[in-house]
DNA sequence: GCGACGTGCAATCGTCGAGTTGCACAAGCC
DNA sequence: GGCTTGTGCAACTCGACGATTGCACGTCGC
């Protein structure tokens, strides 16, 4: 999963929406689209996406597909961008330092 | 900025290749056309959004305006991700500890 | 002054993706 | 058995956006 591919799936409100409540408790397309204004289908498809994403898992309880949001592929994300961040930084530090110097 | 503005902002291939350029010295629209396969108004228009989203900082050298990449809000959307994936796993974590207590 | 370079705005095109509707099928409950 | 509920697949619509082209204006250097 590239990181672009990552941002794209995470720039979208209704998947957050599912993702809080996910993150509260486990629940299938059926019962989330009870819970939002779009239909089940649409739903599907958006755990579809976060699960290749690896944003959630599924796990069957009877006939449900229930899903339950997890939290380590975020957390790699998190990690790679205050990577990028302080490579940025160090750069403008550097040139600051060499202003200050004249 | 909502947040998932800021995602929508970061997936987009041409914008993190912007990034990563401006990311090692300070390049103006014009010269970042020269070193990609696009346009300079196309360009332009990212560099105008990745400053709204201030993930990017102008300065006039002369008569070019040339940018420059900032941590700053990088660092903020990581802590928040983090903060968000420490949230869901708590949840599963204290499943967990139901289930094996039983 | 004049040409080259850098910037900005507007209109247009093509594509991708979110959402819907419709249908089919399996599993549980009266 | 019949009804409800949950899932899955396919076709379609429609709006957002990345990118292009064209034009106009300011500025620097010969």
């Amino acid at each position: 999963m590239t990181l672009t591919r990552t941002f794209a799936v995470l720039a979208d409100d209704t998947r957050w929406r599912i993702l809080q409540l996910v993150g509260e408790q486990d629940l299938s397309a059926s019962a989330l689209a009870k819970r939002l204004p779009v239909s089940r289908q649409a739903i599907a498809k958006h755990l579809s996406v976060l699960q290749e994403t690896g944003l959630v898992e599924p796990a069957w309880v009877g006939r449900e597909l229930r899903y339950r949001a997890a939290g380590a592929e975020l957390s790699r994300l998190a990690g790679e961008l205050e990577q990028i961040a302080r490579t940025w930084d160090r750069r403008l530090a550097a040139i600051k330092a060499v202003a200050e110097s004249l």
